[in-house]
DNA sequence: AAATTTTAGTTAAACGATATAACCAATAAT
DNA sequence: ATTATTGGTTATATCGTTTAACTAAAATTT
């Protein structure tokens, strides 16, 4: 048995396809109400569903939203095991759904570009992830694609932007620490990178040093990706090669996670000998032990935004709203931070 | 500037679509070299991308998978929080890319189907993860849509599964815990549900005991979901109503975390007072302090799998492959059990 | 050299929807 | 009585591909 096409609905009702379509998309204008009552009795006893593939055709849209996250380098997998990623994923694909358009996962394999699959997939709009090189941007420019960034200092008026003031988080997280007594304070941080999240981030830690007349050390920067690697990786140097260190800020909980674990194999005890503030709060952090002070977002939202966002560029019914949305951030005080002395 | 069609192509090549398509198509019988290599030359020069939507009209293959996951009861969100569920889709990803397929990751809303929109979106096949209720199944038998079924022991030639011998894992942890000389032995589990992975769980730590002519005592057993949450709350129950528990099995990581977080609460000490096995491996549990012992599974290439299998569902390629695949299991041991005394 | 096969294409009809111009009654306005 | 309006419907073109059926020329076989 085939699947019934519109035709099969317009032959049971007696009506052309013209008006089994109207009366589909709620034209009364277009079609009596006795009929569109008539064909939906039908639709619903011979189980029509439209087929997306032919409307997008001809109406040249996809209901298809994109969204462009890192992946790993060799390109084979998306880096979904960071919990910051499916979280915010899972905002996005609510709020989408909502809506009706559904979210499309694919990474890109080398060589190709995301452009690519944006045009053969008729992609509706796109939400990316971070920053990435300039041509990208410039490419979903060309072919006319609503973007809205996420977690991106770019400034052009073609995208929309969705973040939270990250100066000022990273501000919030060192003066924490300065107000709990440490002055030696490192930084454990993913790349820092023009428009990035983490620069800002990096700004603001700069910036609450200088404000309360420390010395800022670049030795005291540890910079290179957004893992728990990387976390392990300095908190061990920290341990080993400064003493004098005792408070972290760290960019990222997952980097977090993975200081406090080297600095508790390296004989140091949390938050008793060195303290530390993570960023993002994500799910986890309130789970591990001991629970992860740090900067709180509310990650999901900004997923959700993002798409709201999204939607409203693709719909243009947006006469004068928002380029840009910020969301607030707090700080939660756990139990990785301690007053010095 | 419109996007460019084959009709440009075939136009700028001064030769028919049919051509186009057919040297697209890489079918050397109907075009001739030096033809199929100016048209290539063509589709560079004005940068040609074929049209998904039209190309799955007429072939009726979306190059779509899709994939169900739980959601939350409010059918708002999709339970991605859960890394075990990110990794897995980490996964599957990877694979259908490789293969050319892309993934469509949604939900369902309240009251719609996941059928629905397969039929909508012209799925060429789908990956269900965990179990549902059966008319599920029969619908997409129904839409003769090809399945791969993850973590679920529904015995139907219709789906290929891909797992683990969850029994046997169950097993495996019940008996570390014994071997260590505990006797006591509590399980923290999500629902029990038939044919599902966490009954095989339950059985194997059920075997264990007998095998070890313990008494098995239903009040053990903390049943309620895959939660983080139940963790947290079976481990206090535990700490304050069985203090003769000494080890604990939970059939999840996520769980396992919430356990021993309460447990520490309730002023245990983890493996010194009461051991924990967890059961996944996910990701965190290495980062977990104390890092967890539990059993692993690789996850992503369950993912892989399960989209390798279902690629050759769909591709009919398949003589006589397997009707399921079971992956290999350990335990780890890492530092949440200890032996008794 | 005639008959047959092969090669390299073309033509035109699908695929399943939507948009739109055109049409026809019946009613309302002139 | 004539024209204009409205509501309901149909026929047809269209979206961008693929593919079965066809054809003309070139190559091969008899």
């Amino acid at each position: 048995m085939k699947k019934p096409t519109i035709k099969d609905v317009a032959k049971a009702a007696g009506v052309s396809t013209a008006t089994v379509s109207y009366a589909l998309n709620g034209r009364t204008d277009k079609v009596s109400n006795e009929t569109i009552e008539r064909i939906k009795q039908i639709i619903e006893t011979i189980n029509y569903i439209p087929d997306f593939s032919a409307r997008s055709l001809v109406k040249n849209q996809s209901k298809l939203i994109g969204i462009v996250i890192p992946q790993t380098e060799s390109h084979k997998q998306l880096i979904l095991e960071n919990p910051f990623y499916s979280e915010i994923i899972s905002g996005i694909e609510g709020k989408l759904r909502e809506h009706g358009y559904h979210l499309l996962l694919s990474g890109v394999n080398q060589g190709e570009s995301y452009l690519n699959l944006s045009v053969q997939r008729n992609l509706d709009g796109a939400i990316m992830m971070g920053i990435y090189p300039e041509q990208f941007y410039d490419g979903f420019k060309k072919i006319k694609i609503p973007i809205v960034l996420i977690d991106s200092y770019i400034n052009d008026s073609y995208f929309k932007r969705i973040g939270i003031d990250d100066e000022y988080g990273g501000y919030l997280a060192t003066k924490h620490l300065i107000d709990k007594g440490h002055s030696n304070i490192g930084l454990i941080t993913g790349a820092i990178r023009k428009d990035g999240v983490v620069e800002k981030r990096f700004l603001g830690y700069k910036r609450a040093i200088r404000e309360a007349n420390f010395f800022y050390n670049p030795d005291y920067v540890f910079e290179d990706s957004m893992s728990y690697e990387h976390g392990m990786a300095a908190g061990k140097l920290i341990a080993s090669k400064h003493p004098e260190i005792t408070a972290v800020f760290a960019t990222g909980d997952m980097v977090a996670f993975g200081a406090i674990r080297s600095l508790i194999n390296e004989g140091k005890r949390v938050p008793e000998d060195i303290s530390v503030i993570g960023f993002d709060d994500i799910s986890m952090s309130k789970m591990f032990i001991p629970p992860l002070t740090t900067i709180r977002q509310s990650i999901t939202e900004k997923g959700a935004v993002a798409a709201e966002l999204l939607i409203h560029m693709i719909q243009g019914n947006g006469e004068q709203e928002a380029n840009e949305v910020v969301l607030p951030l707090t700080i939660v005080e756990r139990a990785t931070v301690k007053a010095l002395g």
